[in-house]
DNA sequence: AACGTCACG
DNA sequence: ACGTACGTGACGTTG
């Protein structure tokens, strides 16, 4: 027996959408309805596995039966903007997995279903027809049934209805059900029905009378009177509901069985498709072996000799001066453990493979650049860990990616080949899965030359491709003045590290440790039994439940117990202030205590990374372990700084930016006030005190200045009434007002911001001092939060990023002076507005003026940049 | 893997 | 009416 799967398309699609939390990719289109669709349709399918699939639309035209009576249609809810636009990729995706698409002018989707249904049950097949919406009941035959997906906590589940089961649960039969939705009518659908009759006296009329016809002579039998007397009133509305609510199974569609056959849905065209939609879960679906194979791209062969490659070199060249063009080669590398070197050449198809057992990789590489070859590579800071490389000699693939686009999550050679060169490649994950390199190289030897062969030649197309992107953008002298030569300025501070005394660490940690048994045993004393302070969740049960405390906030899990919450309950009761206390303890304990100490290495110093690709603002990230966030705001965590100390000989010397972001904001905005504050280097924060606060300069109160400060903050961040509110533990009208004043006081400030937004919302990105750019397709959002937050980074990255673009110029500059000069002390530390400089003792003050002057003129604005320097034997000095 | 929490700028 | 400040990373718990 065969079996036909249809499915209403646009209903399971919103269905999807309102069952789905909002899922985007990283251009910006909305997914959670098709992803949502794809779920409920993967999982019917794989259940039923029919002969037969397909998928039936609406035109956007008025359908036929509702353009019979023209006062009923198009008045259907508008679509919002976020479902509408995945409408056409929705229709793509099924296209490109094969799966029919059924349309008829002037039909509805429901039309198609209930014709093409019967023609399947007049054939002999079972069918079953994919609905979210319960009009579908009345098609439900002992062949034909009605399967309603519910996206529920646990998963999807489905109601299937045969025919049975309708008049089980409605009471009617699926004919009757076209007649009850007569009287009761369907808001939804523009079903007007009989006013004053709903569902229950709906249901009665109809199991009494079996359609609105019968009911109709006997309607003075009907109970209650005005539903009685209403159908008589309203006859012809009745009658015409009747047409509106049933289902046209006769439409003149097509009934061609062969093009809806169930194929093999696991195309390379839908591969495509998911990899663009980052439908990861989805994609893990595919036969790996069968993945599409990118036919432009060769595998690359084992280099024989190293004459051989000279040769090639050679002819390339030949070929790619002769077309007068820069010649370009792309490698790849494996930044922990080389296992060769691939090279990819223009002239070759093949890219080379040199197993780093037979060839000296480094003489290779030296060749391409002896040549002049501008060599692409995926990620040349890693890179340099065993190949050396001259920065005027290579392209970074992944950093003119993460310029074009700082949104997404990584930038490896097929994620570039999709977004810049059209093609889909298997990710590194995808080929190599939890086996390593290594056992692949040498147990699938194909496989391996596959992936470095694609590496390789991404890395030499992207070059050309991102270089010319990045000119469109305006973006090329930012990637070549700043980026590129950033990336070396971290790699040599990677390489240095920062010394670490483990003795004392561990001794810091040891003195945590006693204190928080201490604490332990007096939480548990107050709370009256042991339970893990760690759990948010137990010590929620435990303050809000067993000791009855006044709780503030919950999350969505349960109550809140953060930081923000127990500090407005500390007179609540003295188990507060431990927990407090043992939340500060705890964190210093297992992130700086024990968790820095697992990173020292046999030199005595902590080797962190710091990322380039990572932040959409043009940051720079820190990791392994994170030494940006090393504690300094509460003296306790402060104390760590003083591990942290230089080698022998040597000191620190501390340079961090005074206000960077507002400088950059009074230079951006070109606000007059407040360029001449910071010109006349006044107290910034006192100043926009007295202002907002209508009090003397010399009156403003601690208070006040601590406002304001919240209110220049605020500013940066991108201004909301409601934050400002939350900081500063004050109502919203009164951050409101506050907010109010600050803009009269510096109006050009304003116009600025709202200048931020509006431009960011007509070209899609916002655009720091040096050109970096944010896309924002969050402020294309009609969800007002979303909206909102898009508001909120259209006015900060630019300030932010503006900064951080200026801290890279100083790094890159700091750095050249160093060198040029053959000074010993050396870069090792950024901290968004500060630099730490490992010195020896001898050329302190020569380090002190390049820091000062490097940092102060890394960018000309309108408003002095102000450093302050200090030096000390550890970095709790230093600061 | 997701969440809550908290460290930094 | 909606319900947030901007940008990160690490840890411990929990499902």
């Amino acid at each position: 027996m065969s079996k036909a799967v249809l499915i209403d398309g646009l209903s399971i699609l919103n269905r999807a959408f309102y069952g789905v939390p909002d899922l985007t990719n990283s251009e910006g289109l909305h997914t959670n309805g098709i992803y949502g669709f794809l779920n409920i349709m993967l999982k019917i399918l794989d259940e039923e596995q029919p002969n037969y699939v397909a998928v039936a639309f609406d035109v956007s035209a008025p359908t036929f039966r509702h353009k019979m009576f023209e006062e009923y249609k198009g008045t259907r809810k508008a679509m919002p903007e976020e479902l509408r636009q995945q409408v056409p990729v929705m229709k793509e995706v099924l296209e490109a997995m094969d799966i029919k698409i059924l349309e008829k002018e002037g039909y509805e989707a429901d039309d198609i279903l209930g014709t093409l249904g019967r023609r399947f049950e007049e054939i002999g097949a079972e069918v079953s027809i994919i609905s979210g919406d319960r009009d579908l009941l009345q098609l439900a035959t002992d062949k034909i049934k009605i399967r309603i997906p519910k996206t529920k906590m646990t998963g999807t589940e489905i109601e299937d209805y045969y025919s049975k089961d309708v008049e089980e649960k409605y009471q009617v039969t699926p004919s009757e059900f076209i007649d009850l939705k007569a009287l009761m009518g369907d808001a939804s659908d523009n079903i007007p029905g009989v006013p004053g009759i709903g569902e229950k006296t709906a249901t009665k009329i109809i199991v009494a009378y079996k359609n609105i016809e019968t009911a109709h002579e006997h309607a003075s039998e009907i109970k209650p009177k005005k539903a009685s007397q209403n159908l008589v009133d309203y006859w012809e509305q009745a009658k015409m509901s009747k047409v509106l609510a049933t289902i046209d199974t006769q439409c003149p569609v097509e009934f061609d069985p062969g093009a809806m056959v169930f194929k093999d849905m696991y195309t390379s065209k839908a591969y495509l498709l998911f990899k663009r939609l980052e439908f990861k879960n989805i994609i893990a679906r595919f036969d790996k072996d069968a993945l599409p194979k990118e036919e432009r791209l060769s595998p690359a062969v084992l280099l024989k000799s190293v004459e051989e490659f000279e040769q090639a070199v050679k002819e390339d060249l030949e070929g790619q001066k002769s077309r007068g063009e820069q010649a370009v080669a792309g490698i790849y590398y494996h930044p922990q453990k080389p296992e060769g070197l691939c090279v990819s050449l223009a002239s070759r198809p093949e890219p080379y493979f040199a197993p780093a057992e037979q060839f000296d990789c480094q003489k290779l590489a030296d060749i391409l650049k002896n040549e002049g070859y501008l060599v692409g590579v995926m990620d040349v800071k890693e890179t340099l860990s065993w190949l050396k490389l001259d920065k005027d000699g290579v392209f970074d693939t992944s950093i003119g990616a993460y310029l074009l686009n700082p949104l997404k999550d990584s930038y490896g050679y097929d994620d570039v080949a999709r977004d810049y060169l059209g093609m889909t490649l298997p990710s590194e994950k995808d080929i190599f899965g939890k086996t390593s390199h290594e056992t692949v190289f040498l147990e699938q030897q194909e496989r391996f030359m596959e992936f470095v062969g694609w590496s390789g030649a991404v890395a030499r197309r992207g070059v050309s491709v991102l270089t010319q992107a990045l000119e469109n953008a305006k973006m090329d002298k930012l990637y070549s003045e700043i980026e590129l030569p950033l990336a070396f300025v971290l790699r040599s501070m990677e390489d240095y590290g920062i010394r670490v005394e483990k003795e004392e660490l561990k001794a810091y940690g040891d003195a945590l440790v006693s204190r928080i048994h201490e604490l332990e045993e007096n939480i548990y004393d107050l709370a009256g039994e042991r339970f893990n302070i760690n759990s948010p969740k137990q010590l929620g049960v435990i303050l809000f439940e067993k000791m009855r405390l006044p709780y503030g906030k919950k999350t969505k899990t349960g109550y809140s117990t953060s930081a923000e919450v127990l500090e407005k309950l500390r007179s609540e009761d003295p188990i507060v202030n431990f927990i407090l206390e043992y939340r500060q303890l705890t964190k210093l304990k297992s992130t700086y205590a024990d968790g820095l100490e697992g990173y020292i290495r046999e030199d005595c110093r902590i080797h962190g990374k710091f990322h380039q690709t990572i932040t959409a603002t043009g940051r720079i990230s820190s990791t392994e372990p994170n030494l940006q966030n090393i504690p300094i705001r509460m003296e306790l965590g402060r104390l760590i700084r003083k591990v942290f100390v230089p080698e022998d000989g040597y000191v620190f010397v501390d340079a961090d930016y005074s206000q960077i972001e507002l400088r950059v904001l009074a230079h951006m905005s070109g606000d007059e006030q407040l360029i001449q504050a910071y010109k006349e280097d006044q107290d910034i924060h006192k100043i926009t005190a007295s202002q907002v606060f209508h009090t003397p300069l010399d009156q403003v109160t601690p208070l006040q200045r601590r406002n304001a400060k919240a209110v220049n903050f605020g500013i940066v961040y991108g201004i909301s009434s409601f934050g400002l509110s939350q900081d500063l533990s004050i109502t919203r009208k009164e951050a409101g007002e506050y907010i109010e004043k600050y803009f009269q006081t510096y109006p050009q400030v304003k116009e600025f911001l709202d200048r931020m937004v509006s431009d960011a919302k007509e070209k899609g990105y916002s655009e720091t001092m040096f050109g970096r750019r944010r896309p924002m397709p969050e402020l294309k959002s009609s969800n007002f939060m979303q909206r909102s937050f898009g508001e909120r980074i259209a006015m900060n990255s630019p300030i932010q990023g503006s900064a951080a673009d200026i801290i890279k110029i100083a790094m890159i500059r700091v750095k050249e002076r160093l060198e040029v000069l053959h000074l010993k002390s050396r870069l090792i530390l950024q901290v968004h507005d500060e630099l730490l400089i490992e010195a020896k003792a001898e050329e302190i003050e020569n380090v002190t003026k390049i820091l000062r002057e490097e940092m102060e003129n890394a960018a000309r604005l309108s408003v002095p940049l102000e450093v302050d320097i200090h030096t000390g034997k550890n970095w709790y000095e230093a600061k």
